[in-house]
Formats: C-alpha cells, sequence, structure tokens
DNA sequence: GAAAACTTTCAGAATATTTTGAAAATTCAA
DNA sequence: TTGAATTTTCAAAATATTCTGAAAGTTTTC
C-alpha cells in the first residue's frame, strides 16, 4: 500500500465512522486531511484535495474551530487564512469530551431538574415517574462526572495511574 | 404541571436530545415511552400513542432490541406481542455503553489496525503517519478500555467507590 | 477610496434518512 | 389444512440534512 493510498484510505475512513457518531461526514474529513497534513492548508487546498466547495469548507471549518480541534493561523506575507489541526490528539480527544459534555450532557441535566420542578403532586403515579427522571438525572450526572474528570486529566495520567488503578 | 404533560414533555424532549446523539427520534421517543409505562405495550397502542405508522413502530422496536434497551413479553392468552423497557437505567446506560463500544469503537480500532500493517516502508513521511495513526489507535484503546471497566461495574461501585476515589 | 483578494452567507439543488402503508410472510387456533 | 390475526418487508413519499455556487460582505493594499 503506497502511503498516499493509506493516507487517503485513512481520511475516507474517518468520514464514515464519523457519521455514525452523528458528525457530519465533511467536516471530519477536514480535520482528517489537517491531521496528516504536516504544513496548514488555505481552503483553496482543502477544496482541491476533497473536492468540494468553498461554502461547504468554509462552514465546516467553522464549525471544527468551535469544537476546538482546528486552529486559524495567519502566515506573515500571506492574505490567506491557514487552517492546522491540534496534532495532540489525546488534547483533541478531552477536547471532544469537554465539548459533547456541554452539548449533550449539559442539556439532559437541565431538562430532568426542570421536570423534577415541575412535578408537584405526590400521587403514586407521579413517584413512579419522578423515579425514571431522579435515575436518568443521575447517570447523566454519573457520565458528566467521569467526563469532567478524565478530561481535566493529563494524559501521562490517564495511560498510567488511572489505567493500573483498576487493574 | 399535570403528570400527564410531564410525562409528555419527558417523551418529546428524550426525542430531541437522542438526535444530537445520532440516534433517530423515533426510537428514542419509543423508548421514552416504554420507561414511563408501567405496563408493556404492543405495536398498535404505540402507534396510537406517538401518532406514527406500524411499519416505523415495528422498525424502531426491533432496533430497540439489537440495542437490548427493551424486550419482547409474550402475555398468555393474547396474540400480540407486548415490549417492555429495561427499567434498571443504570443497567440500561452499561448496555448503551457496551454497543458503542461495538459499533463505533471497535471499528476505529480494527481500521487503525489494518492502516498500520499496510504502511511498510520507513519514510519520514511513512513515520509522520503512522505516529497519527498510533495516536488515535491508543485514544481509541483508551476510551474502549474506560468503558468496558464502566460498563461491567455495578451502579452500587459506580456511585460509591469510583466517585469518592476521585473527590 | 477604489479595486483586488479573500471570506461569509444563504437560497436552492442534491443527497441521505426516515416514515408510510399496503402487500407479503408468518403464526396460530380451530 | 384454512383463514384470521399479527408481524415483517420494502418501494415510494415525506422530511431532514448537507452541499453548491454565486452574490454580498469584509479586509487589505495601493
Amino acid at each position: 500500500m503506497e502511503l498516499q493510498e493509506a493516507k487517503d484510505r485513512f481520511i475516507h475512513t474517518w468520514g464514515t465512522l464519523a457519521t455514525q457518531w452523528g458528525i457530519n461526514r465533511t467536516m471530519s474529513q477536514i480535520h482528517a486531511l489537517l491531521l496528516l497534513s504536516p504544513k496548514s492548508l488555505n481552503a483553496d487546498e482543502i477544496m482541491e484535495e476533497l473536492q468540494i466547495s468553498r461554502g461547504n469548507v468554509n462552514m465546516n471549518l467553522r464549525d471544527l474551530m468551535s469544537w476546538g480541534l482546528i486552529y486559524k493561523q495567519l502566515l506573515p506575507g500571506e492574505r490567506k487564512e491557514y487552517f492546522q489541526a491540534e496534532k495532540d490528539i489525546w488534547k483533541a480527544a478531552r477536547q471532544i469530551g469537554r465539548e459533547r459534555r456541554r452539548r449533550e450532557l449539559s442539556p439532559i441535566l437541565e431538562t430532568m431538574e426542570d421536570i423534577k420542578k415541575g412535578v408537584s403532586d405526590n400521587s403514586p403515579e407521579s413517584a413512579e415517574f419522578l423515579k425514571v427522571v431522579n435515575d436518568i438525572y443521575a447517570v447523566a450526572g454519573f457520565a458528566d462526572n467521569t467526563l469532567d474528570l478524565v478530561t481535566k486529566a493529563e494524559e501521562s495520567w490517564l495511560t498510567s495511574t488511572f489505567m493500573k488503578m483498576f487493574k
């Protein structure tokens, strides 16, 4: 397998896997491309490489920045904006954890709290319903705490101390 | 807020949140409905309650079963199949962890291994590429191990030991 | 301040996913 | 068996998401 072929396969696979995670294919392909690129790339280069439109590139670059997975870089003497991926994969993973926590877990916690507040009567039916709501609140809270812990930890800690603890 | 209103809100919200997780809205609404229902329900009752077609109900019930989140129940003297949700939310959460591990992390691990094997030459460019692939492999492996650990643990362990450890 | 270089926006087109509903398949009681 | 009850399938329709490309907006240069 040629190196270029392997890279293409990586980018392609990354895009396919991402859709399963509820992440847009193009976004993850751009991410993969930038991960593999030694130098930062501008919009035209990404358009050319992945054969996609300017608007699409722009939108997804913005999205990737909001996830904290890529950075804009202004090269001296260049008008165009260049982009580079966070190359420390552990850092990137922690960033994803942080964002998913904010975007997916926080809303669950908030909604469950709201619903709990709203149900005031204490019939048996309400009690039963509140049990489900409370349980989900507890599970989401656990996941939230765990992710928080892990996203705050350093790679070294994650790979050594943490894993040994549970061996 | 009436109890029924709260329940409806729960089901509706659950459906909306699910789409962010890359999970189909109807699937999670059926799940929510069954979670809240004291008795098991058949396809007709679900159709009626959520105002959706028979085919849709059937498909999503099958999906939920493949996730191990609901069970089919055959009531004596009844022709129709009845469905009930796993009511132990911690068990359900562990089940989701187990499935996501299998469906989302395993493919990443396999693909990265494949790609590693495929790149045989040892040019500097290949080395650089392999570093990215290896790093991703390591992160995915860490996530895989952690999820494995957590999904095998009991609720009591999760809520007590685990959290205290990191306070 | 005008023009060139570049980025952003967004309506419509293309694509992908979900849903429907009716037909086919299956199950079960008699 | 037969046929009524029920479940499953799947092509077409509905809906939702993503992508395009050209126009509008912004920034920089001269």
